[in-house]
DNA sequence: TCTCCTTCGGGACTCCGACGCGCATCTTGA
DNA sequence: TCAAGATGCGCGTCGGAGTCCCGAAGGAGA
């Protein structure tokens, strides 16, 4: 299936306004809200829009501080990276956690309140994680491009 | 403002269903739908949540490979900060951006369709970049874990 | 202990708009 | 040129959202 500029604008419509009604919605893009809505509900149907979900202020919890945390396993054997990952689910501050190619194992991006925090969450997380060789923690300074979607899916231009 | 219990149930379940009707969600949590639309206003209006936006499949637009990317600027003087910033600000493929303590000024995190997709992104994007000394690639293999909320959000029991 | 006051929840009601359907029309691509 | 698919309009139904009011619970003060 291929996506023509409509629809494009539509998801972009939606990344910013998930609730907009079908009305709304139509006569942003150029179209019917009957039209607006066939084309929204086979967007949904093929996959392209996986949810809709409120995006929380994490500030507003206290949670401003972002640490990018490399790891190192002792062994990479498929034993280990299972044990590893099973366990680093369940840590409650990590947001993301990437296997990576080169010399660090992991890499996570975890949310603490500060650096206090950090070093709670690094005492009673990650510290506990199994097959651990080495942890190495960078703290963000600032951050500045947090998109959920990068600017070139809507660029695209067919049709 | 403290959130209680409920407060919480109502965010963990709007970041699933942004789209729930107020007599949905107050079947979930355990109330009315009144009291219920009264809660989400205040967290609307308290900025607790920012926005309802929709989640695309990224891997539907040809996106699997994610690259953690390192730079390292000539100088760190204020004028070349901004100016990269500026910059980065405009890549399109660029999805986030820290500026990192330690020896790496800026990390980027950069969507690919694939390897091949990335050296264009590096010869188009990354290599513009301005007063770049230095960028060091790393490839994701596998996501392990990918959440927008920090479970602990929702684990932090008042009242 | 009693009472007042504030706060929060719940029920009932109304109104407005969203949603979905059917059909005629138009556009697009083969 | 023709056919298939997409569009737009009109319509009716349904459900959501918002308002008002009342009652319950909890806290403060005398």
């Amino acid at each position: 299936m291929a996506l023509d500029r409509k629809d494009l604008a539509i998801l972009a419509e939606l990344t910013t306004n998930a609730r907009a009604s079908h009305t709304e919605l139509a006569n942003k893009i150029g179209l019917s809200s009957t039209a607006l809505a066939r084309r929204q509900k086979a967007l949904e149907d093929d996959g392209y829009i996986q949810a809709y979900q409120a995006a929380l202020d994490l500030a507003q919890f206290g949670l401003t501080t972002t640490v990018l945390v490399r790891i190192a396993l002792e062994s990479q054997s498929d034993e280990a990276l299972k044990a590893f990952e099973a366990e680093v689910t369940k840590c409650p501050s990590v947001v993301r956690c990437f296997l990576m190619s080169g010399t660090d194992d992991y890499i996570l991006i975890v949310l603490a309140r500060d650096i206090q925090d950090f070093e709670r969450i690094h005492r009673t997380e990650l510290s506990r994680l199994p097959r651990v060789a080495r942890v190495q923690s960078s703290f963000a300074l600032r951050e500045i491009v947090n998109r959920a979607v990068p600017t070139v899916v809507f660029s695209e231009t067919k049709r």
